[in-house]
DNA sequence: GCTAATTAGTTAATATCTTAAGAACAAATA
DNA sequence: TATTTGTTCTTAAGATATTAACTAATTAGC
């Protein structure tokens, strides 16, 4: 019978915790809790997204979104504007002190990223992500 | 840059969810949290557990963990009893009732496990279990 | 022996997760 | 056009995550 230990669920939830900790004192800092960061992140990559499309690419739950959006909103974080195309759809974007922010803080959080990426060979990093994409791909 | 999507914290969080996906179904029939079914595999496999040493096998800190047992103490899943030797640690134990609920439940979702694992090759599976080993050794 | 520093567990406050249900709008169909 | 069906986003309720602070019990230092 399989162990306990024995269990990619739980090592992937270990292990994500583990590269969490790298990044948390720095967004603590700001504060921002890692999903606002997370959003904030993809944000600055799309410009312009719609809420479902943000918590596809986010990895979070409407419900857990419109929260939230409902606090960075709060803290002038982004902006919510409804889509001229079709009135359910809302589009989200950064506002100026987001991006000041996010262009401030990025490089101290990249430079934590490759301090992490860098304690495993660029072999295991490139195998991990590459069967990582594999699982994503799964479907029950 | 590196572009959002490109990121194993993300990765990470994303397996996780899918391959946490194949139990949800059948945990919800009994009904169980997956944290929940956690603590309680790993206190069939361990038989008693203090509460701290409980959290670091579970990844689930201590705050969670009170509200986790109580809930579990009040669908009589486990019981607690103060350790004679320090009475600041709490030994907690399944109950009878769970016992029986986990050697009904437990060949079900060990199946699902192998339906998981069956979809990726055993190469990769040893590869990312390997991996996650490390990643999870790492210090900030 | 006594006090200071530690440790295990809990409580509190805020944020997020998960599932289900609801409101508003849009597209499809009779 | 009126009804139905589907989609987007939100609300609600219960459970868990995160950090800080607190209580009670133990240990360290003197």
């Amino acid at each position: 019978m399989r162990k306990f230990e024995d269990s990619i669920p739980l090592k992937l939830l270990k292990a994500r915790e583990v590269t969490m900790s790298f990044f948390r004192p720095i967004l603590q800092e700001i504060p921002l809790t890692e999903q606002q960061w997370r959003v904030i992140r993809a944000l600055n990559e799309y410009r312009e997204l719609e809420s479902k499309q943000l918590a596809e690419h986010c990895s979070i739950l409407s419900p857990s979104l419109t929260g939230i959006l409902n606090r960075l909103e709060q803290m002038d974080y982004i902006q919510r504007r409804k889509s001229p195309d079709d009135q359910r759809r809302t589009l989200i974007t950064l506002t100026d002190r987001a991006q000041k922010m996010f262009n401030e803080m990025s490089p101290r959080l990249e430079a934590r990223y490759r301090d992490m990426t860098d304690k495993l060979s660029a072999e295991d990093m490139a195998a991990l992500d590459a069967i990582l994409t594999k699982l994503c791909k799964l479907k029950p």
